[in-house]
DNA sequence: AGCACGCCGACT
DNA sequence: GTCGGCGTGCTC
């Protein structure tokens, strides 16, 4: 006899609704338990028939099994299929990952499956970057998946059904927008549109729906709703405006490319900043659509402005997706879907980006390789760059990884030959790149931060009518807020650390958690009315130069000043203009804007990385340095970049004023060889917080000794050290604990990572504590 | 992660 | 007596 075909709830003995209306009048007694009470041993649990394992939102690593529903979804049980199911007390939605012939519970206790959400299963490259990502990264399966898809899929809807609102100018009606300058604006770009243009475009182009709407009152506008389904052939020619020339060294790169556009074919593209990395990118992309293919380009947070998309929207005439943090979430599932059909040919984003799936993959791009907004730093701790050397190959597909400061992880592989190594060293105009001018910070008196020669060199680059960039990597007025009289110290109560002044508005904030204190009038140790404020940040430096240069404008440009939205945007358009300023700002200014008014860069202090006990920060420190100063000088005026020491003699630093970046990072290198530092061996390193000091250590400890013993016991080359308290242990009133696995094979590494986390997870005390694994970790804090 | 249970102390 | 703080345990 076949076994009864489960209908939901009849494994508990009553229906569904039965089961509802217990749950309901009954919220102590879990309707399941009572179930088991009912119908225990009541079914077989030896039939044998399917089951489905299912990866739910949950930090739980493992798949958890369910019955099927009643009926198959109309393209039977697959694999990559969101159903609806019970966990617990709630529902969840959850991806099909395996299918089963029985379970290790018994059939009693398996729950059926509420509902299936799809027609048709996810993507399959898709599903297969969330399971690489998963293991590599010892993250649980569920939740991986849960965050790569769109908002809307994780909240069960469904994939159908995605509309588009177009938006037409209707050129019978007339009206007068005379005294409506944005909404004639827009009038105008509708009207460049016959077909109409989605409400995204729109905004895209600076446009609020405000205007919108006032324009269709006016009967000037029109708004038609598509259905989203049919793929958009790309119509006539790839290109809205011709390709650049491109000098020798970007044809040869090009070649090299064209060479390989069919399988795996990793290359690093090391090109000094102004070499046209860019237009490389964009010729790639342009191959690879006229086969009718994708590419996915990512670009660092940062690059992702309006002047960035322009560029690729202005190339080409095929459709290109932007995935950006301004879209709605119906947005984001139709982008998703655009690239999952293919009807998109390119597709931009930012880190998360790489989890968009492709229908015909071509290329991948990752601009700025280096950048440190590729990786994530919380739940699931991916490395975009690393993902998409993992994807090309899977794919089998060229992959470009762009830099002027190539990471050592990268410029390591280009050097052995695994990754094809590319390189432009010319810049369109014919100066070399400016070097950096050393100046000795120590026993000179400085003015807000600057030494008197920089000053003097601010002074004569206005008289000359050019731009002047400050750059400080530090946000407020000044670091430390000190008491002359004692030396009392103004630390945060939360973290081991000292807080900043700031004085817009006036207060004490830590940097590293949001607390904040209003400023003391006197020394809360002593008394004494005598508190100093030491060193220098942007605001300070921002007062002191419109004092030193009262008629100049002096912009401010850091997380504070800009904080408004588009407010950065405002400040660079004006910038733009050429008007001789002074630009005072953190890191945000140093990353990729064009800036073509700017002659001269000061650093005010260089000295950030260099004595630093993370081993990377040399590296980091010297790629900002060299971003910086490549915003000098892009104009046909050549620059100057002056860097304020307290360390002229540093050989580190000596050579990348010298040689730059690229000699340094080689240099670097043999020094990571001969330490056995990444990338010659592989790191993951255990995390582990508490409010308990004590409780953080112990466990460390415990897993430290499990992991060494049982290392001692498998053979497995992997070296176990600690536990160490994080650099700084106290941050938000948690202490962090640190445990780091090294190994000079990635697998050793994989299959010790993987036992702890193993360990970890059936640890009793683990549970206590909060713990977290960082695969090829980037900072050790 | 949620979410519920259960055991404590502080209230109408 | 009941509301609600967070420690403990479970989720197919």
């Amino acid at each position: 006899m076949p076994p009864p075909d489960p209908l939901p709830g009849t494994a508990y003995g009553f229906g569904k609704t039965a089961n509802r209306l217990a749950a309901r009048s009954f919220r102590f007694w879990r309707p399941y338990i009572l179930a088991k009470l009912i119908a225990g041993g009541q079914l077989p649990d030896s039939v044998s028939s399917q089951v489905l394992k299912i990866a739910l939102p949950s930090p739980l690593r493992r798949l958890f099994d369910y019955l099927p529903a009643s009926r198959p979804p109309p393209c039977g049980w697959q694999l990559g299929l969101r159903v609806r199911v019970p966990f617990g007390r709630r529902d969840v939605v959850g991806v099909i990952v395996e299918l089963a012939d029985g379970s290790e519970l018994p059939r009693s206790q398996l729950r059926a499956v509420i509902e299936v959400l799809d027609d048709a299963p996810l993507p399959k490259d898709w599903l297969w970057l969330c399971r690489f990502a998963a293991r590599y990264y010892q993250h649980s399966l569920g939740d991986t998946l849960h965050h790569a898809m769109p908002a809307r899929l994780r909240q069960g809807h469904a994939m159908a059904g995605r509309t588009q609102t177009l938006w037409l100018a209707n050129t019978q009606a007339s009206s007068d927008l005379s005294r409506a300058p944005k909404q004639a604006e827009l009038y105008t770009l509708l009207h460049q549109h016959p077909h109409g243009l989605p409400t995204r475009a729109v905004s895209a182009h600076g446009f609020t729906r405000e205007q919108l709407l006032a324009l269709m009152k006016k009967g000037l506008a029109s708004k038609r709703e598509i259905t989203l389904t049919a793929p958009e052939p790309p119509t006539g020619s790839l290109l809205a405006t011709p390709a650049l020339p491109l000098n020798r060294e970007q044809a040869t790169a090009l070649a090299a490319l064209h060479e390989k556009l069919d399988s795996y074919h990793p290359c690093l593209l090391e090109g000094v900043t102004g070499s046209g990395k860019t237009e490389v990118y964009l010729q790639l992309i342009e191959a690879v659509a006229a086969k009718g293919k994708q590419s996915l380009v990512l670009v660092p947070e940062i690059g992702l402005t309006p002047q960035t998309l322009a560029r690729f929207r202005n190339r080409f005439r095929v459709p290109v997706v932007a995935l950006h943090s301004g879209l709605t979430d119906p947005e984001r599932l139709d982008a998703w879907e655009a690239a999952a059909s293919g009807r998109a040919l390119i597709i931009i984003g930012t880190r998360s980006a790489i989890f968009t799936p492709l229908a015909n993959p071509g290329a991948i791009i990752v601009d700025e390789e280096h950048d440190g907004s590729y990786k994530q730093h919380d739940g699931l701790r991916y490395h975009a760059r690393d993902l998409a050397v993992a994807r090309a190959h899977y794919h089998g597909i060229p992959l470009l990884l762009g830099s002027a400061t190539p990471s050592l992880e990268s410029l390591q592989q280009a050097l052995s030959g695994s990754y094809r190594h590319l390189r432009l060293t010319q810049r369109p105009s014919r100066h070399a790149p400016a070097k950096l001018e050393l100046i000795d910070l120590r026993h000179q008196r400085r003015q807000g931060g600057l030494l008197p020669d920089a000053i003097k060199a601010i002074k004569s680059t206005l008289s000359a009518g050019k731009q002047v960039l400050i750059f400080i990597n530090r946000r407020g007025f000044a670091p430390t807020l000190a008491c002359h009289a004692c030396g009392w110290i103004a630390e945060c109560g939360q973290c081991d650390s000292r807080m900043t002044l700031h004085r817009q508005p006036p207060l004490l904030a830590c940097h590293h958690c949001d607390s904040r204190r209003a400023l003391p009038d006197a020394c809360p140790e002593c008394g004494s009315g005598d508190l100093r404020a030491l060193g220098s940040g942007t605001e300070r430096t921002e007062e002191t130069l419109q004092g030193l240069f009262p008629k100049v404008t002096v912009y401010r440009i850091d997380r504070d000043s800009t904080r408004k939205k588009d407010s950065f945007e405002q400040i660079l358009k004006e910038i733009q203009r050429g008007e001789p300023c002074l630009l005072v700002g953190t890191q945000m200014l140093a990353k990729g804007h064009h800036l073509p008014h700017v002659t001269l860069v000061v650093v005010v202090n260089a000295d950030g990385g260099l004595y630093a006990a993370d081993f990377r920060a040399l590296e980091h420190s010297a790629q900002l340095l060299e971003q910086v100063a490549g915003r000098a000088g892009r104009a046909a005026d050549r620059g100057r970049v002056l860097v304020q020491t307290l360390h002229p003699d540093d050989p580190h630093l000596g050579q990348l004023a010298e040689q730059g970046y690229g000699a340094l990072a080689r240099n670097l290198l043999e020094e990571r060889r001969l330490a056995q530092l990444p990338p010659f061996t592989f790191m993951a390193l255990l995390r582990i917080e508490s409010p308990k000091e004590e409780a953080a250590l112990a466990l460390a400890q415990q897993a430290g000794q499990a992991l060494r013993q049982w290392l001692k016991e498998t053979a497995i080359a992997t070296n176990c050290l600690g536990p160490v308290p994080a650099p700084m242990e106290r941050r938000q009133s948690r202490y962090h604990i640190h445990l780091m696995l090294t190994a000079t094979k990635r697998s050793q590494l994989h299959t010790a990572a993987s036992w702890l986390v193993q360990w970890l997870e059936a640890n009793r005390e683990a549970r206590k504590v909060r713990w977290s694994i960082d695969i090829d970790p980037q900072t050790l804090a």
